[in-house]
This record gives structure tokens, sequence and C-alpha cells, in this order.
RNA sequence: GUGGCUGUAGUUCAGCGGUAGAGCGCCUGACUGUGGCUCAGGAUGUCGCGGGUUCGAAUCCCGUCAGCCACCCCA
């Protein structure tokens, strides 16, 4: 083939694209009754933005985003995420002057530059919510709990919600000397991809997979006995207030973060079945964010969604998001009964009836094999006969039971009118 | 970015040196204007792409592209 679409970027086709939709729809219907409205964002943004939100020294900015200069000098990167985007716009648009409290949802393309794998793309879609202006531990189990509800109405089954601190900028940077001093020690035991991580990323060794690294974190200093009171205080607050909302979770100390914004709170849902993509949405804090690209100094907490990976596990669970639409077929022999049958296949389509019918004169019988293929509930049949009366077979596909129906009453016999 | 596996009809896959096959799907038909079942016929492929070895390659070799899996990283 000539031309395909590039590597770790799909086409979104029919059915799938349904699916598609009805998750989009439900998530905004359960995060719109938490207040979250919905942001648009240009995909395409200063990769200056990036570089400040989400850290010079991650993997994300040094080695994954698009980026390019236009025709101006720009450099410009295509989203690799979504909330540098919302806050940006948040601070752009000065909404924080009109309302303390912002909640937004967003649902798009973000693209990363990785190798493709199961659950992992290049261009790959999240829904994600940002919440600004909020202070109390409550918003961070609010959203928890939120996600949570959401991905019930889904049916999804088997997750688990992990949780941690990573500290503020107070007490983080005293665990990470500890945390540092320990990774030296153990040098001789560490894999090299850790030896590395001691320079880029020391929390990463946390949850190495090398089994000789597994064994020498076994004892290794854990941010729980090392965060200030502030932040031991809401992470306790937030244990509570998830309690008290009935959401189950457990507190997994290694939980780290691959973006530098994040401060206090770090959530993760988990799913064994997504091979080693385990994580369908994560998010936490980022207090600080908005003040660091030139905005208020208020709080921020969001979480973001990997549509894909639902999308896999529903399919994995059998899970069925495609609702069938129903719709009435005309089987039209000849072309007198088209003639005179499109401006009433048009009327009902205008009054929102959903109506296929048969463009190529095909046989009846291959006219009703379609209808059927398309679950049609019921079939118009017209030919030279009815023409001459004047009315139409209805036909209905279930009950198999069939009626005559005046052209003129058609519009009425499939048209409610209250 | 590193390593491994794969790439044949719409789809799932078989064939593994002598110029292509099955199931499902699709189309047509079964007293000529009525679906889902059954039966009988039928269409469809530059065997991912480019090069090489060979009398001859879907089958072997190299490259390339794409997919998958793991690492890395992450939603």
């Amino acid at each position: 083939m000539k031309y395909t679409s590039i590597k770790g970027m799909s086409d979104i086709m029919p059915p799938a694209s349904a699916a598609w939709r009805k998750l989009e729809n439900t998530a905004l219907t359960v995060f719109g009754s938490y207040g979250y409205k919905e942001v648009r964002t240009p995909m395409l943004e200063k990769t200056e933005l990036f570089i400040r939100s989400i850290g010079s020294d991650t993997a994300v900015v040094e080695k994954e985003m698009y980026s390019f200069k236009d025709q101006s000098d720009d450099m410009l990167s295509l989203r690799p995420e979504g909330t540098a985007s919302t806050v940006r716009a948040y601070i752009e648009s000065g909404a924080y002057q009109a309302e303390a409290v912002a909640k937004y949802i967003y649902i798009g393309p973000m693209f990363r530059r990785e190798r493709p794998q199961k659950g992992r793309y290049r261009q790959f879609h999240q829904i994600g919510v940002e919440a600004l202006g909020i202070a109390s531990p409550l918003i961070d189990a609010e959203q928890i709990a939120m996600c949570d509800h959401f991905f019930k109405e889904l049916g999804l089954k088997d997750y688990s919600i992990e949780i941690n601190s990573l500290g503020c900028k107070e007490c983080r940077p005293g665990y990470n000397k500890i945390f540092g001093d320990f990774l030296t020690s153990k040098k001789v035991h560490l894999c090299g991809d850790c030896l590395r991580r001691i320079e880029k990323n020391p929390l990463r060794a946390l949850d190495c997979k090398n089994p000789a690294c597994i064994e020498a974190m076994k004892d290794a200093p854990l941010i729980g006995e090392y965060l200030c009171g502030d932040c031991k205080a809401h992470m306790s607050e937030v244990q509570k207030y998830l309690k008290e909302l009935g959401t189950k979770f457990v507190v997994n100390q290694r939980i780290v973060r691959g973006l530098d914004y994040y401060v206090r709170t770090a959530f993760e849902f988990i799913t064994t079945k997504l091979g080693s993509q385990n994580a369908f949405g994560a998010g936490g804090r980022y207090d600080g964010l908005v003040k660091e690209l030139g905005g208020p100094d208020v709080s921020g907490v969001g979480f973001a969604l990997g549509v894909e990976r639902i999308l896999l596990l529903m399919e994995e669970g059998g899970l069925q998001l495609k609702e069938k639409e129903a719709l009435v077929f005309f089987a039209l022999m000849g072309e007198p009964a088209r003639e005179r049958l499109v401006p009433i296949i048009d009327k009902l389509r205008q009054d929102g009836v959903y109506v296929e019918l048969d463009y190529d004169n095909h046989s009846l019988k291959s006219q009703m094999r379609r209808a059927d293929k398309l679950f049609a509930h019921t079939v118009v049949i017209i030919g030279d006969e009815e023409i001459k009366k004047g009315v139409a077979i209805v036909r209905n596909m279930h009950t198999k039971e069939q009626e005559e129906v005046k052209f003129d009453d058609l519009v009425r016999h499939f048209v409610r009118v209250d």
C-alpha cells in the first residue's frame, strides 16, 4: 500500500468510532455533574511551555516531543499532555479573576514519539480534568472517587487505585538526598538503567523490574517517613475523605512521577490486563505550576485517562459501548417508487428518524438482507403495485407483521407528535 | 532509543523452493416482489515494499516499512 497512516497513529473507523463517542459522552456527563466544563485548546504550543511545565530533564521533553521550527522561527511542539495547555489557557483567559475556582475537562489527542506498543501510541488520546484554585485535600479525594465512578459506570472491574504523596518543595529535597545516598551505597548491586537514574531521576529506581534492583530496594528509605508536617496532614486528609467517599485504595510509596510539576498527592489507576502498560489513568496535585507559568499562586489537581487503554480494557472484559441505532429501511423497487418516496424519506430524516434506503435498485431479497444486516426494526416496501394503490407495505422485522399505510400517513406513522 | 517475533484474499490463518488455499465475511440463486437458518454456486490477492541467490521464490538471504512483545518511558 502506498499511503498508510504513520507509525503509531491510527484511524478510528466505524464501528469503533461509535464506542469512542460514547466513551467521551459518558466522561462529559459523569465529570460534568462534578462541575467540570469542557475546554478545547490548540494541539500546538510553544515548546517552551512544555519545557517549563513538564521539566527539561524529563524523558517526555528530552526525546519524545514532536517539535519543529515554523516559518517565523518559533519553536513549536505538538502537545505531549494536556495540563500545560489547559493551565496556560486558564491564565491567558484570566479566568481566575472571574472565579476563584475553575474546573476543566478536556478530551483530545496527545503526541509522544515513543516506540509503539499495546496501549501506547504516538498519537494517543486523553480525557483529563484540572481543578484550579482548590487547596483542600477534599478535591484530591473527590477526583479519585469521581474517576472510580466513571470506570464503574463503564463496567470496568479489574483495577486498583494506588495513591502516594510525593512531598513538596520543603520536604522532597531532603528525602531525595537521603534516597540518593542510599542508592549510591547500593551502586554495586544496581543495573545499568538504575545507575543512570541516580543522575537523572533517582526515584525511578524504586520501581525497577530488575530482580537485583528489587532486592537492593527492599530496605530503601520511603518518602512517607520524611514528609513535612503539612504534607503528612494533607496525605492523611486525602485518605480520610476517600474512606468517607467509600473509595477503595492502597497506599503505594513507590509511585513516582515522570513529570516535574507534581507535588503531594499522586494517584494511579492500575490494571494487570494491559501488558506492561499498567496505568490507564493517573494524576495528582501540582500546586505551584500555575504560578510557574505566570499565573496566580493557586493550587491545581488533575488527572488524565488514556482513552485507548480504557477501550482496550473494555474489550478485554467483553464490555460493549456500541448502541444499536434503530432505523427504518426503505426497500424501493423501480424508478416510480424512488421518485414518489424520496421526498417522504427526506421529511422523515428532517424529523430525526434514521432512515436508510436502497439506491441502486437491487432485488427485494438483497434489500431485505441489507435491512437485516443494518438491524432495521421496520422495512417499508414499495414497488409498482404499491405506487398504483398509493400505499406502502410496512413490515415489522421482529414480529414479521405487515400492514399497509397510505403514503400521506407515512410520516405520521413514524414520527411521534406530542 | 535497544532486543525479539510477525507481515499471504475484507478478516483470521494454512502453505515454507516449482508461479496460491481454508473458515468466517461478501455477492448470486433455491417456482421469478420479502431478511435472519439451511443448501448450491461465485468474486476477490502486485503473498507489505525494494533488492539479491536460483533454471525457478509467497517460500532462502539482505534492506526497508508496518504491526506485535519486552526493555525504556508513560495515559
